[in-house]
DNA sequence: AGCACGCCGACT
DNA sequence: GTCGGCGTGCTC
């Protein structure tokens, strides 16, 4: 293209000049011309095809304009979009997360549309589109008592002109479905829209078949498994607001609702909601964000709510609503420590389930009822050692031991997936057979085969759920009484619904709360109660134990006593004394590097940089520290924590410490806000 | 983020 | 003498 012949450019008063945002960590858009084919076309939020350095990529128009002070203008390729992918307060809501999580425009708006989305030609809004069925549908079941009072407060939310924000806090089983469901088609006949979150579509395939019933062809189901041709669909029946409702996962929340005026987020506390990949947003915070953008209500529901919205949703941001009762007067199971420090000086066995779990464990077996153990570490033992002289197997590439696995026999590591063969000797001293140390979900199965030779027993954990259809054969086995003694990961403690369940089994409460991480309590706290939501959802009445080495822990006395608020206020106190979140926000960043001594040395310099920064506003920042895991895939890592009251003006200054491209003396800075 | 360019160690 | 390591810089 020869660029020379558009001289000089300012004469020009027609929009020629097309600025683009890539899907790269640059805060820079870059400019364009736009071919006389596509002149008049190109609107704000249309993905288009252009040049760039030796490649092409795809980036997203941000405006269109009649001049550039950029010399040599390359031209756009092609048009992706035959309408904006990007409208409305989603633009705004782009901006909201490049200022929060310290992303470019590009990334940004990346993340919110699914990349191989691709829109047929004709995909356009039609007038009256949006008028839709206004009708209410009728109710599914009768409202209880308490779902009546909690039910009041969400109605007058949906009615109020200001957004709101309502914690739902019921416990398992208490019937806040319903209530989200009552909800969504009161904003569908306000003529409205609805955005309603679940942590993952595997987990809750009930919850969406409840959706699905009650709206039938006006939700849209929203997930990362659908094929190209039914996500255009899913897109299209959106964003020309003929379906004004989506079910879906973390992404979900992005989804081209129109005039949105619900967000629901089913168990709102669980981790999956935040992204793990730059950026690293959290569903819920983005989901406030919009709500502010287009005054919606949001819906949090949870029987343990995050630490973070319980604090909002009692100090004026936001109403606080309770389910405190099961529903059908169904009881909570009651709940038992079995204290291993006591069992560890009086028993002579040393498997991993004290007398008492297997002694409840022979007793569920006799009378026909099934049983859940947990777990939450996977493969047979954790520590290979040799017996002679201590070696313990480690992976080359990060700084762990390796697990042993049985079947099929591996050592392998959990970060990097590396595997290894077993071997009977040790190889460093050559004399020493090796032992097996600490208990995983494949040494507790051996265990029950050995304890239960009559017993039909099934694993669920991230080795045994591989295929795309095993996770739902063994759910589907349990369902059926196929199996009677089920032991997993934390997989096996959310969402599943197996009434002739009465009995489950906690092998160590202690695996999480021993985490150097200070919700080490929210998740122990978290994970027992929902495991203990397990038992007695039938007829029969539940019953948990759970073993511990520390039983007096507020974390575990609480899940013990279904006591949500003791928890709370313990943690609350906690995090108040040690100034943490939700007092403060956490910006983690992390620098990555093959060099040791480099990752170290750059740490050091950007501490110092942050700290006199820090200084002068009003924030605090620890570290460098090692990573609780230094090295992974031969990389080495370094942690710098900053905390402040208030997120944007950490990253503004962070935008101001770092190079383009997010790095720091040519090493990347991976920057994590409000980390988990 | 990619990708090309450029300067120092172990090899046909 | 080269092949290739990854440190540095650029992308309209």
């Amino acid at each position: 293209m020869a660029v020379s012949d558009h001289s000089p450019l300012t004469t020009h008063h027609s929009p020629i000049i097309a600025e683009v945002a890539f899907n790269l960590p640059l805060e820079r858009a870059f400019h364009y011309l736009i071919p006389p084919a596509l002149q008049g076309t190109l609107q704000p939020g249309m993905r288009v095809a252009a040049p760039f350095g030796p490649r092409e990529r795809v980036g997203f128009v941000v405006r269109v304009l009649a001049a550039s002070p950029i010399r040599e203008l390359k031209t756009i390729r092609r048009r992706i979009d035959p309408a904006p992918v990007i409208a409305d307060e989603r633009w705004a809501l782009a901006s909201w997360l490049s200022a929060y999580y310290y992303c470019s425009l590009g990334e940004a708006l990346a993340v919110m549309v699914p990349s191989a989305l691709r829109l047929p030609a004709a995909a356009s809004v039609r007038a009256g589109d949006l008028q839709g069925e206004r009708a209410p549908h009728p109710r599914g079941h009768a409202l209880t008592v308490h779902q009546q009072r909690a039910w009041k407060t969400i109605a007058a939310a949906l009615e109020s002109s200001r957004p709101q924000t309502v914690l739902l806090h019921g416990v398992t089983a208490s019937g806040k479905t319903e209530l989200y469901l009552e909800a969504a088609n009161r904003v569908l006949a306000q003529g409205r829209g609805v955005i309603f979150l679940i942590p993952e579509i595997a987990l809750t395939p009930q919850t969406i078949d409840r959706f699905r019933e009650r709206f039938g062809e006006r939700v849209t189901v929203w997930h990362s498994r659908l094929t190209a041709r039914e996500r255009a669909a899913a897109w299209a029946r959106l964003s020309s607001g003929r379906c004004r409702a989506v079910v879906g996962a973390r992404s979900a929340v992005f989804a081209p609702v129109r005039r949105l005026g619900l967000i629901v987020l089913d168990e709102e506390h669980e981790q999956t909601y935040k992204q793990e990949d730059a950026p690293r947003y959290h569903a819920r915070d983005v989901a406030l964000a919009r709500a502010r953008l287009t005054r919606a209500t949001v819906i949090l529901g949870s029987a343990t709510p995050s630490i973070e919205s319980y604090y909002a949703a009692t100090h004026g941001r936001g109403r606080l609503v309770s389910l405190p009762e099961r529903v059908e007067g169904r009881g909570l199971p009651t709940v038992e420590l079995i204290d291993l420090r006591e069992e560890l000086a009086s028993r002579s066995g040393r498997g991993p389930l004290s007398n008492r779990l297997q002694r409840a464990l022979q007793q569920a077996v006799e009378r026909g009822e099934q049983a859940m153990l947990l777990l939450n570490r996977r493969g047979f033992a954790r520590v290979v050692q040799c017996a002679t002289c201590g070696e313990v197997k480690r992976c080359e590439r990060c700084s762990v031991p390796l697990v042993y696995h049985a079947s099929p026999p591996a050592l392998v590591c959990h970060y990097c997936n590396f595997h290894e063969p077993p071997e009977e000797l040790c190889s460093r001293c050559r004399k020493g057979y090796l032992r097996f140390r600490g208990s995983g979900t494949e040494r507790v199965e051996s265990e029950l085969h050995r304890l239960f030779p009559a017993s039909s027993i099934a694993r669920m954990d991230r080795d045994m759920t591989r295929g795309r259809e095993s996770h739902r054969q063994i759910y589907e086995a349990v369902k059926t009484h196929q199996v009677g003694l089920l032991v997993g990961t934390q997989m096996i403690a959310k969402g599943l619904d197996f009434p002739q369940v009465t009995l489950v089994g906690v092998v160590s409460a202690d695996t999480a709360l021993n985490l150097p991480d200070f919700r080490a309590g929210e998740r122990t706290f978290d994970l027992l109660t929902q495991v203990a939501g397990r038992a007695g959802r039938g007829q029969q009445p539940g019953r948990v134990l759970i073993q511990t080495y520390c039983p007096e822990h507020y974390a575990i006395q609480a899940a013990r006593a279904h006591d949500y608020l003791q928890f709370y206020q313990e943690e609350i106190r906690m995090r108040r004394r040690l100034r943490l979140p939700p007092f403060v926000h956490l910006i983690e960043l992390t620098l990555v590097g093959s060099s040791r001594q480099r990752v170290d040395e750059a740490a050091a310099r950007l501490a110092a940089l942050l700290r006199r920064a820090a200084r002068r506003q009003r924030l605090r920042m620890l570290g460098p520290s090692p990573h609780r895991i230094p090295r992974v895939r031969r990389t080495y890592r370094t942690r710098i924590l900053l905390k402040g009251q208030a997120v944007e003006p950490m990253v503004a200054m962070l935008r101001r410490v770092l190079q383009p491209g997010r790095k720091f003396r040519g090493l990347p800075v991976i920057v994590d806000v409000d980390p988990l």
